[in-house]
DNA sequence: AAACTTATTGACAATCATTATCAGTAAGGC
DNA sequence: GCCTTACTGATAATGATTGTCAATAAGTTT
């Protein structure tokens, strides 16, 4: 299987520039408005593919957001979870390795091969809560 | 705050009974195609509102497909994730309080508050890892 | 540096799940 | 049976994501 060669071009840096940049997590449709404010043109298709290329080469996580939007972020090294700011979507790398094995075992237990997971925990973080309260 | 009263009409009776046919997660898609082919002539856009009216009667859970699409499942009482076949979709509920209790204690540790999380393992069931066998 | 190969780009069309609209229908109370 | 209004169904609208394809530019070779 031919891996196709890939190329270093100035759209995909500046998405990963971007996307380091960013707080918490952003969508697509966030990080090409971005780009467009700061004088970039890149193509919206471009912004798509630059974050999928980024998150099949593991330098940055995806997730789902309530409203079915694909949310993206620069990500730190090996596996982990995520603690989000429903307001304000600021994010907070955790690891778990009890609640790894814990999912290893249950699916295990069950006959299930092979299994992976989704484990995502939202809350209202500090800054947050006091802006809410007036 | 006035409670808008509901309604028992054929269309959701029937909704809320394809879907405790269906085996695992289905999507309201699919289930218009299997209430159509039985003979019912419910339309898809009231597939969707009785679902949603499911879910937040807790009689139904819903999560996103890796795809993006929303999936429905008829469901069991109280608070619970589940262990879903990446393959047939059969589906089997989990407790798991330490893990319930593991995510708040992350969460408060940081300052969050009113956590909640989204927790789904995915595998491969025994009757369909000898399927690929061949 | 010029020539060359081909991954990549950008503009736009196409897809697809879900939601909104709205006139007509029917549940449930009287 | 009558009345109110929640509900339905057909279809249009929305909105994120992907496909298309000619034009462009990385990186390599002379």
């Amino acid at each position: 299987m031919p891996e196709t060669l890939k190329r270093n071009t100035k759209q995909k840096l500046a998405v990963r520039h971007a996307l380091s940049e960013a707080i918490g997590f952003v969508s697509a449709q966030q990080l090409h408005q971005v780009l467009k404010n700061h004088g970039s043109s890149v193509g919206l298709a471009t912004v798509y593919r630059a974050l999928n290329e980024l998150v099949s080469q593991g330098e940055a996580d995806s997730l789902q957001s309530s409203d079915g939007e694909l949310l993206y972020r620069a990500c730190g090294e090996g596996h982990h979870h995520h603690l989000i700011c429903r307001s304000c979507g600021k994010t907070v790398e955790i690891e778990a390795d009890k609640v790894e094995s814990w999912a290893e075992q249950v699916a295990k237990s069950h006959g299930f091969s092979s299994p992976s997971h989704t484990i995502d925990i939202f809350g209202t973080c500090l800054p947050c809560q006091k802006k809410v309260a007036k």
